[in-house]
DNA sequence: ACCGAAGTACGAAGTTCTTCGTTGACAGGG
DNA sequence: CCCTGTCAACGAAGAACTTCGTACTTCGGT
């Protein structure tokens, strides 16, 4: 329950974040998309079955066509991911990760006022 | 080359890092003490092994008791692994894995001033 | 009522990762 | 000079991950 998402399952989490609710077959023809190679339908069906039975998604049966639908939001796991990555990897200091993020790396204008507008609000309280 | 390391080879740089250049007999010391739980000595001395492979570490053979050292810095590999995870999980934008780490977040103070200081930085360009 | 298209379920192969046992080499103390 | 402890090398087992083929089901059109 507290398991990061595998590679796989993350990219299949990405379809379903940008398509919304989707059918196999839709997650498939967007991932195929996505990564410019082919990738058996099965495999797809199989990798949300998988997420499935771990919990990841959700999925209506209701219909001939599953419909699956990720059990959490985009940022709830981003913020898991993160988590993991600090504690393994920065010594359990998200400053000292967000500091890595941002040294050799172009950031977007807009992105560091809204970074900084962040920052006031940290430091209020 | 680009690969990023796995856990367990992460877990082993760490003490590394730590330690500095080290035989296989201290690594397994710290890292049985670091995570609190027994772990054959030959388990560590496979990773280093797999990890020498790699290209992860280089290797002094020149005496008895071979003494190993990253080959890449921390900030490197650390880089490597944000680099992976941005791409993965934030659509490629290293300023929207910023702001999901800082939000929900406890941060240091100084570590503020510090990213504070960094954005003056790029934004002076 | 049948056939084909499209769907799900399932098993299994191939790969990588993690862990450990066994074997053979070697060095130092008695 | 031999015995014991320490070391590297290696193979292998088991788990997790990824991928796909096959079998079975179901719906809709003719």
């Amino acid at each position: 329950m507290s398991d990061r998402p595998t590679d796989a399952e993350l990219a299949i989490l990405r379809e379903l974040w940008a398509l919304g609710p989707s059918t196999v077959r839709a997650v498939h023809a967007s991932l195929e998309a996505r990564q410019g190679r082919e990738l058996a339908y099965t495999t797809v069906l199989k990798l949300l079955q998988v997420m499935h039975d771990k919990g990841l998604v959700v999925r209506d049966a209701s219909q001939r066509s599953h419909v699956y639908t990720p059990t959490w939001s985009e940022g709830a796991i981003q913020g898991r991911l993160l988590d993991d990555l600090v504690d393994k990897a920065f010594g359990g200091s998200a400053g000292q990760l967000v500091l890595r993020a941002l040294s050799d790396r172009a950031a977007d204008p807009d992105e560091i006022a809204e970074i900084r507008s962040l920052l006031d609000k940290l430091e209020q309280k």
